[in-house]
DNA sequence: ATGACTGCAAAGACTTTGCATCTTT
DNA sequence: AAAGATGCAAAGTCTTTGCAGTCAT
């Protein structure tokens, strides 16, 4: 038996990607930060993987920010703090949802499979670099 | 002494649209819909008054469902369901963002603009088809 | 050798934009 | 007449897809 290290191909490196790093990338990213390890790397394998990962459950999308999906290769249920300025995503704590307000939802509104709660702003960042 | 802008027909029906829906509807969905009364409105109009509106705070946006950005005419806080299948969009009641979940989004996050809640789940209109 | 994965480039889908024309004041 | 809105079509951006070549088993 072999440990498998390095099994397959770029597959594994998108996938240690997305898990190992805290700014929920986009496509894009992802196919940046493997430039140095992965030169070759295509842009079109990055975004078939991503699919792939997250139609398997081993990553979510943060959804649409800026034009662009964003992922998260945490699956936890947790909250989410986005930048309209540099569109940095950050976590937050999750809270728990309301029992009142689950119910609801699927007396009102059917079958539900996931619940997403964020909040939107400017990051600490952005607003440094304005106030200061 | 009239500060308003022009009243421009197509604009204001365009408004009117999303306002009086409760469909969540797209650009593509709102030029549909006006085509009975204004079967000449162009989608590129019904595209560049969202955005207007949507900058003005007239209007907000649901976020991108199915690829497509869907708009609220209620800009008021709640919550919402979407379904993953029809890609319909209810209203739920708000519920109180807990004060401790505030204050860390602050901390941890920066300056807060909004909150966005939303449950993602099957409808009934859709569950009742396919296991009916 | 086989079946899966990848690169490249073309195709797709939604949205934005340039420009001439038309509308409101 | 001036300022601004609209139509049309082209352009733009992000994402998906077809196909042939490559790689792991």
């Amino acid at each position: 038996m072999e440990p498998k290290t390095k099994q397959f191909r770029k597959r594994n490196a998108i996938l240690t990607c997305v898990k190992e790093t805290h700014l929920h990338p986009s496509a894009d990213m992802v196919h940046e930060m493997l430039q140095p390890e992965h030169p070759d790397i295509s842009l079109a394998t990055v975004y078939r993987n991503l699919s792939l990962f997250k139609q398997q459950g081993l990553i979510q999308s943060v959804g649409i920010v800026g034009g662009i999906e964003r992922f998260d290769g945490n699956t936890e249920p947790h909250v989410h703090f986005i930048c309209n300025e540099c569109h940095a995503i950050l976590d937050l704590p999750q809270i728990p949802i309301p029992e009142e307000l689950l119910s609801s939802a699927a007396t009102q509104g059917g079958q539900v499979e996931s619940c997403t709660l964020s909040f939107t702003g400017r990051c600490q960042a952005c607003c440094q670099q304005k106030t200061g």
